[in-house]
DNA sequence: GCAAAACCTGACCAAAACGTCAAGTAATGA
DNA sequence: TCATTACTTGACGTTTTGGTCAGGTTTTGC
């Protein structure tokens, strides 16, 4: 050999469950849990199908650890909601991050998307009762500020859902975005500017006319 | 027999057909195209097997029966965008029309879900064209509103895709709601609520500010 | 009442599915 | 160096899959 690499340290495990895994999100989030033959998995990681069985027991096994990995990443953008700040800066910033989320992770997205249109079969209780838990906090952050007359006096829950909804749209029905917009795809700056039409709907839906004034919300992000 | 009953009249072919469809719809919904078996459809449908085939050529072709079935009803709730009428009154019953269908046809509204996750592959080009067109007359009402100074300038397309995401999450996304809500199920009161805040919220972002007043637009249903 | 058309279905097939296994090859540690 | 462990894989077995078919039973039109 060449060049021996000592990244045998680059656990060899790790490396092949990588792949396994990246090809296995791909395909659930295109045809689901039952639409997805192990076999295509073998096939798009590159890896033998008896090697694929070699690190994971079962289909489930790959979706279990794919669920997981998800619903780590749940309460991060939340943290946003933050009672310290103000509530159109914490909206924009949550909104934002869930946008970019969509953009960047749109397998993630659509893996989630369908495990959802399944019915959540994979969720464990645990996880479900984690998801309450961090929402109900941040529910509870909203209320405050509704409290302290910063906001109009909406349903948090159905913000939130809201929020979650518009931005997930771009992720999971990026083909009617891309429809309605006469796209081919959907290009950086179409997120951007779905991201400018959301803050500005959402934000002046929620925040208090005396916040946003008769002024309409805009958005900071220009145009080129 | 008892009762020889003339609905032989009632097209067996009818009858089974719509056996076969109402059962495919509900399996596509919940697993996707590939992820759903023949064998499952015909068991649901109550048919054997054979006798689903004698109905229908393949598989696909009982989907893209589907599909057609259900681009039909798209245009539809899209009616309510009316130049005649006020903005307003206009998108809030548009609102309506489609949180009732997501409620009314949780069913369908996941198959489409699903559809558009595999990348809208079934969609011919004829009918993306269509979509298209309708969304960019109504589109063109919207801005002839905006122009009126009757709505504030948001993005009309956005604004569509906004609406359909927050009212269609209710349906595909029932179990993540389900969760938020603390709730095993959704009921009709929740539907309601959840209209009630994406109505309160869409509708003060983008009317303008001289229309919907300071005060914040307020839903027309009581609760119990 | 009767022929033609419409409908029904158990049994069958080839291809593909999941999962196993035994016999390998490479890495590791002493 | 050599034994132990980690990894790889072609080939296999069983079950399930989409789809067919030949021969039945009902409906229908007259």
């Amino acid at each position: 050999m060449v060049a021996p690499k000592k990244n045998s340290e680059a656990r060899i495990r790790a490396r092949n469950e990588a792949k396994i895994l990246k090809a296995a999100v791909d395909l659930f989030s295109r045809k689901g849990f039952d639409g997805t033959r192990i076999a295509e998995i073998s096939q798009a990681s590159g890896l033998p199908k008896a090697n694929v069985y070699y690190y994971f027991e079962t289909k489930e096994a790959i979706y279990a650890t794919l669920i997981e990995r998800l619903l780590a990443g749940w309460d991060e953008a939340l943290e946003h909601i933050d009672p310290a700040r103000e509530p159109e800066e914490a909206l924009r910033h949550y909104i934002r991050a869930k946008m970019d989320y969509s953009r960047k992770h749109l397998v993630d997205s659509r893996f989630f998307a369908n495990e959802m249109l399944r019915g959540g079969r994979f969720l464990s209780r645990k996880q479900k009762k984690h998801m309450q838990k961090i929402t109900k906090e941040k529910a509870a952050v909203i209320e405050g500020w509704i409290r302290d007359g910063k906001m109009a006096p909406v349903d948090p829950n159905h913000l939130f859902m809201t929020i979650w909804a518009s931005t997930q749209f771009y992720a999971d029905f990026a083909t009617v975005a891309a429809v309605t917009l006469c796209k081919n795809r959907l290009s950086a700056r179409d997120y951007e500017e779905a991201y400018d039409s959301i803050v500005t709907l959402i934000l002046n839906g929620c925040l208090k006319p005396a916040t946003a004034g008769t002024r309409q919300v805009v958005s900071t992000n220009g145009g080129s």
